[in-house]
This record gives C-alpha cells, structure tokens and sequence, in this order.
DNA sequence: CTATCTTAGTTTAAACTTAAACTAATTTCT
DNA sequence: AGAAATTAGTTTAAGTTTAAACTAAGATAG
C-alpha cells in the first residue's frame, strides 16, 4: 500500500506547517492588537481624540499637496465610504479642508489646515516615541530581521487577490 | 561644548531608532490587515458570516466545558460589551447558548451547540486552509524566525500597562 | 449584620467599518 | 456625437468596537 503510506507522510508534514501558519497569524494580530490598543488609550487620555483620525492625518501630512479620497482609502487599506466619514469628521473640527477638482470634478482634494498640520506634527512626534517605548524590549537586530520578515509577508500577499 | 557634542550623537542614534520602531509598527499593521481582509472576504462569500463571529466561536471550541463573557472578552482583547453583542446575534442563530451559573450568579456560562460546534468545524478546517495559503511563500526557517521575534515583542508588550 | 467595595455583564452613545446601492463625472467604444 | 462602461465619492444598513454609565451579585470590612 504506497498508497496510503504516502498520505500518512503527507499529513505528518502537512499539519504542522497549516500550525505554523496559524501560529504566526494569531502572532501578528496579538502583537498588532496589543499595540493598537495602548495607542488607541494614550490617543484618548492624552490628546482626546482617535486612532483612525491620527491615521487620516498621517496620510495627508505624506502629501502636502493634498489627496484624493481614493488616495487616503488605498494608503489606509480601508473603504471608501469608512474615509467619507473620518474626514467629514475632521472638517466639521476644522483640521482638513476638502475641495472638488477642477479638472476631474469627480475627485475632491483633501488637506491638513494649518491648524491640522500643527496639531498633527505634535501627535507624530508623541506617537513616534510611544511606539519606540513599546518596542524597547526588541534589539536593533531583531527589529531589522522583523522589518525584512514583514516585507515578505506582505510581497507574499500583495500577489494573493480575491 | 561637550554638550551640544553629545546631543548631536544622541540625535544620530535616536532617530533611526524610532524610525525602525516606526517601520516595525507598520509592518505588523499592515500584514494583518492584508491578512484580516483576505479572510473577512471569504467568510463573507463562502459562508456568509463574519471574523468576529468566528473568533468568538473559536475561542468557545477551546473550551467544551464553556466560558464566561469576560473570559472570551480576555482572550480575544476586546471590550465586554462587545462580546455581549456577538454573543447575542449568534444566539439568536442558535449557534451557541448562554446559562446563568448557579454559583456564581453574576456569570454566564456560553458553549457552543452542537450546531454551532459542527458549523465551527468545518469553518475552522477550511480556514486553517486559507492561512496555509496566504502565507505560502514563507519558508519553514522564516516562519519559525517570525513566531519567535512576535513572542517576544507579545512578552515585551505585556509588561505595558496603562 | 450591613455598609462598602469589587466584579460580571448589559446598555448606551458615539465612532468606526464594511459591502452594496446610488449619484455624478469621465472615459471608451462604436 | 451618443450609448455603455468605468471611476470617485457619498449614502445606507448592518455589524463591530470602545468607553462610560448602569444593574446585579458577590466579597470585604467594620
């Protein structure tokens, strides 16, 4: 029966590494999740605002020029209509300003105000020292062998759409 | 000025520090949502439910004896209130069961039914499938690298409370 | 014992999130 | 040019998420 020893081989390979994949999955949204809450915390206790609006804001400060609602959703890797919301949001507090293209009157241009890019630059700064502060257990090689493992993480599933 | 001297190395090291705590934050984040949007899709098209349901069913299938609200709302991360929330939308699909403890009135136990065990199972399976999948282009050796370095950033963030 | 403190769970309000339907503007095809 | 397909953004409905207020049950301390 080569047969049925062949399956038996195949699945003492196979199962562990289906584990080993869900092990590092569950390893990343921990890691991901523990942070993100810590952030999300300070975010409210300190400056009295969200981590979707700092994430926004992060977005638009790459681009003085300004964004696209598009541009924003696809940097953010979330939905349209979820950036419709945040940045309405911003604007009634006066941190972005949204205006319709002249050229493709289908797009609207949204940027930080003056106001946006200073309150910004001080939540960046703070945030940047945050995460250093969070991550302070992790040595310079580790984080380097952690960037170079994520980068193939997301090559990997940059090609995989559904 | 031995000051101004030793503020200028400082700055050099700093910078690049927080800058690769930066990077690693990013990274993680972005891997896990490719991989959070990747699997949302498919129980959506293929079964017609969602990730937050599924995680609640399996943390319950970690325990036939059942668990406590809080205990599912620990081991998950999230907000109490959540879970109540979930737990009661999948109730109403009779796929799990809520019982008030006799002990400890306070508590309520939740378990699977045997529905929602069976349904659980067959999600599960497959799921493992698409994990196997979406991270296929990650070797043995890198795997194994990645759930090392995630442990540890987990053990260093666990010591943060705020 | 009973007043106080803590804990488990729910409820509430606000924000976030998605998918899908919709509107308006642009592009493409004929 | 005009119809059809595409694209940008908004709206909608349903579900998820949180923090904070609330209810009820148990634990503690006087």
């Amino acid at each position: 029966m080569p047969n049925s020893a062949q399956t038996a081989i195949e699945k003492q390979e196979q199962t562990p590494r289906k584990k080993r994949a869900l092990r590092v999955w569950l390893g990343l949204l921990t890691s991901s999740q523990l942070i993100e809450k810590q952030v999300r915390a300070r975010f409210r206790a300190e400056f009295d605002t969200t981590l979707p609006r700092f994430d926004v804001m992060a977005a638009l400060a790459r681009e003085p020029e300004g964004q696209t609602m598009g541009d924003i959703s696809r940097w953010l890797l979330v939905s349209r209509g979820n950036i419709t919301g945040i940045v309405s949001r911003l604007e009634a507090d006066g941190l972005v300003t949204r205006s319709r293209s002249t050229d493709d009157r289908r797009t609207h241009l949204v940027r930080l105000s003056r106001k946006g890019q200073m309150d910004f630059e001080r939540l960046s700064s703070i945030h940047e020292q945050w995460i250093k502060e969070l991550l302070c257990g992790i040595s310079r090689q580790e984080m380097a062998s952690l960037d170079e493992l994520l980068k193939k993480v997301k090559v990997c599933l940059a090609k995989k759409d559904y």
